[in-house]
DNA sequence: TCTGGGGTCCTAGGACCC
DNA sequence: TCTGGGGTCCTAGGACCC
């Protein structure tokens, strides 16, 4: 048995937990560079569609009707953080599944009322971190995540569904569209209607053999999981990444090498922090560079990549691959929009492969160098200590005008509490900081 | 006017092995 | 004249997820 726990509008909500004043507000989360709707508020959601761009809901903003925010991503995973470490108090494995969802292992639980440990969860969800979840309960991840799609759709149902209890789970599932199936992309939905397959029900009848041949073994697990048979087991432990990328739409378009040199060796110093962080090294590199997708009359898009000498996630050296990598695909001429840097052939950093003819290098020096840089710039401000590739004033810097506090990460942006204030900012969702 | 970022998995086909 | 069987590895592209 599985439970699928999954946060409501999870930025919008984590933004309203530090702003009580914004209860029963229409809040909308952007997504990087201010560009698009990422997350809405359900009061939200009467007002604008999901990817709505900033600039078609500027009257809203304007008139005081739409509070927006601009992404704050390190303080979503620090709350997506409290929310999985709140969950282990109700499962011995739990699975993250993203920055918002998590499965937990009802293994043995079965004895037990689902529902009102669903509410149990809820409510001590809600009360640690200030998040709302909806949870769906069921013998496979498929069926979990669609009893979630209905309890956080149906207000009856208070946000948990456990379809045990669900006296005819067809009925239920000829109510919804295919395409909301877990594994059933814009793709797939298109392909499957063709076929006359619109409901759920009717993938789970339809016939196996042929969905194998046709779509392949995904879209067979996940049909043999609608039928009650799990496919998809609980992954408790994370596989190791075997990419990591960063990449970032500019604030302004960039026009000189320059400029655009200075944007990737920033990437780069964020990708190789990550790998550090992961404790991984990577044996490739790749930049890739390109204009807006909306401009036909510009249009050019490159990538170059190299294999380095030694896996390594020195920011130096990866930045001085990064460079030639960076001119060779860019070509004069062109606005450029993006570039996105790739590390990829990922591997542990304390089992790094020999070189059987290269002489030994010693890394350890620069170990102690990107150890002492990472440190200062956690204890003092992020790129406190950089490399002067990076450059001292980006002219492609994102845009980011509606910015919230990291209110849990950094002492200097925790919230305030003003004596005489409204009561509800001491009300139990001012949580206490981190450390 | 402006339209994000970061990932994973599967499949088909070609090259190559013994 | 006709010429097997069984397999791995790699890459590109397409699909999906949040």
């Amino acid at each position: 048995m599985f439970a699928l726990v999954d946060c409501n509008s999870f930025f919008a909500s984590c933004e309203k937990v530090f702003r009580p004043d914004l209860e029963g507000q229409p809040v909308v989360v952007l997504s990087n560079n201010d560009g698009c709707v990422v997350a809405r508020s359900p009061e939200a959601k009467k007002l604008v569609p999901m990817q709505a761009t900033l600039f078609s809901i500027q009257h809203l903003v304007k008139r005081g009707e739409l509070c927006v925010f601009s992404a704050n991503p390190v303080l979503y995973k620090d709350m997506s953080r409290r929310v999985i470490e709140t969950l282990q108090h109700f499962s011995p494995e739990v699975e993250q599944y993203s920055i918002d969802e998590a499965f937990l292992g009802l293994h043995g639980f079965t004895h037990r009322d689902l529902t009102a440990y669903g509410q149990q969860i809820k409510a001590t969800v809600q009360q640690w971190t200030g998040i709302p979840v909806s949870v769906g309960v069921a013998p496979t991840k498929t069926l979990a995540k669609l009893a979630a799609h209905v309890a956080k759709r149906n207000p009856d149902l208070k946000g948990i569904l456990d379809f045990n209890t669900v006296a005819d789970v067809d009925a239920v599932l000829a109510a919804i569209d295919v395409g909301q199936v877990w594994g059933i992309g814009g793709n797939l939905r298109a392909k499957l209607n063709a076929q006359g397959i619109r409901t759920v029900l009717q993938l789970k009848h339809a016939d196996e053999q042929r969905l194998k041949k046709q779509f392949g073994i995904l879209v067979l697990r996940t049909v043999m999981e609608l039928r009650g048979v799990a496919c998809f087991p609980m992954e408790p432990v994370a596989a190791p990444k075997t990419m990591r990328i960063v990449s970032r739409s500019f604030g302004h378009l960039v026009t000189e090498l320059s400029d655009l040199k200075e944007a990737v060796a920033t990437f780069t110093t964020r990708c190789a922090e990550k790998l550090r962080d992961d404790g991984l090294v990577a044996h490739q590199f790749a930049v890739a560079i390109r204009t807006s997708y909306y401009r036909p009359d510009n249009q050019y898009a490159a990538a170059r990549s190299v294999t380095l000498a030694a896996p390594t996630n020195d920011t130096a050296t990866l930045i001085h691959a990064a460079m030639p990598l960076t001119a060779a695909a860019f070509k004069p001429g062109y606005e450029y929009l993006k570039a996105k840097v790739i590390a990829t052939e990922l591997t542990p950093a304390d089992a790094v492969q020999g070189e059987l003819f290269a002489t030994p290098v010693n890394t350890e020096k620069r170990d102690r160098l990107m150890t002492a840089i990472d440190t200062l710039n956690r204890k003092l401000k992020p790129d406190a200590v950089k490399f002067g590739a990076v450059g001292l004033n980006p002219t492609w810097q994102m845009r980011s005008d509606y910015f919230s506090q990291r209110y849990t990460t950094h002492w200097d942006e925790i919230p305030k509490v003003k004596v005489g204030q409204s009561s509800r900012l001491a009300s139990p969702r001012s949580l206490p900081v981190n450390n």
